[in-house]
DNA sequence: CTACACTCTGTAGCGGCTACAGGCTCAAGA
DNA sequence: TCTTGAGCCTGTAGCCGCTACAGAGTGTAG
């Protein structure tokens, strides 16, 4: 199976596929000529990672997280206090984004109500402190 | 004024100062023998960039704000547009990191509960569609 | 046999910084 | 006066997660 059918079964970039094995997330696959030849699981883990980049984890996490999957025993304590110190970056980025948004609605909101077509945002952004 | 003092004043890193200089977005200051010499407006430009980054705006669109800043007439419609197009954005963003949040959340709230320890998070991001 | 789609490697760019190395300058203290 | 050391200078490279080339090679269908 070469690059482009991987891409097109797993939605990713081929040029994404190419960058991933050259930091080491995946594996070099064997070769068939010049060609890379990938097979099933690599689709998988592929798509492991796809998900895993849709859940916001970073691809370090990523790789971790492919480490502990094959495992027995302690793997979902471990990847349990992975997800959830990633879940606490999450709420913490989430918080602040909110913070700016009720900020920034709040400013607009004022437009167009000030005199002489003064704009409240940038007010803000030049006032002094 | 030298370039410490400035970074003091403004939370702004010294080499982020710099990097701003030489992207454009502040205009080199003149010198005092070879160490740049700010004054105090240079000081309120690089707050009012500071504050737009806490907005979440990008460089670019800080410096058409600045561009703005100072005018007259339309000004304020103008503002309005890209301080809306920039709610939009943002809010876009966060519907996206509450999906996240809400998917991953709810793995998490499961581990623990499966036999043989196995962990929700990976079943996940490992299963096949 | 040719055309053409696909793949290859290697490198550089994006945004927004941050972190050096290696040198220069200036003011205060001995 | 001389030295020390904090601060400043330039230039370059690195971070993340891709993306976008250039320029070459390969494989297959007509």
């Amino acid at each position: 199976m070469k690059i482009g059918a991987v891409s097109e079964l797993t939605g990713c970039n081929i040029e994404t596929i190419r960058y991933y094995e050259r930091i080491g997330l995946l594996a070099a696959p064997p070769r068939r000529g010049s060609y890379r030849d990938y097979g099933p699981s690599d689709v998988d883990r592929l798509r492991f990672v796809r998900r895993g980049r849709e859940l916001g984890f970073s691809l370090e996490e990523i790789g971790t997280l492919l480490d502990l999957a094959p495992q027995d025993g302690a793997t979902c304590e471990t990847v349990q206090t992975l997800a959830e110190q990633h879940l606490r970056n999450l709420r913490a980025k989430l918080a602040d984004l909110i913070k700016i948004e009720t900020a920034l609605a709040h400013l607009v909101a004022q437009c167009g109500t000030r005199p002489n077509n003064y704009c409240p945002v940038v007010e803000f952004l030049a006032r002094e402190f």
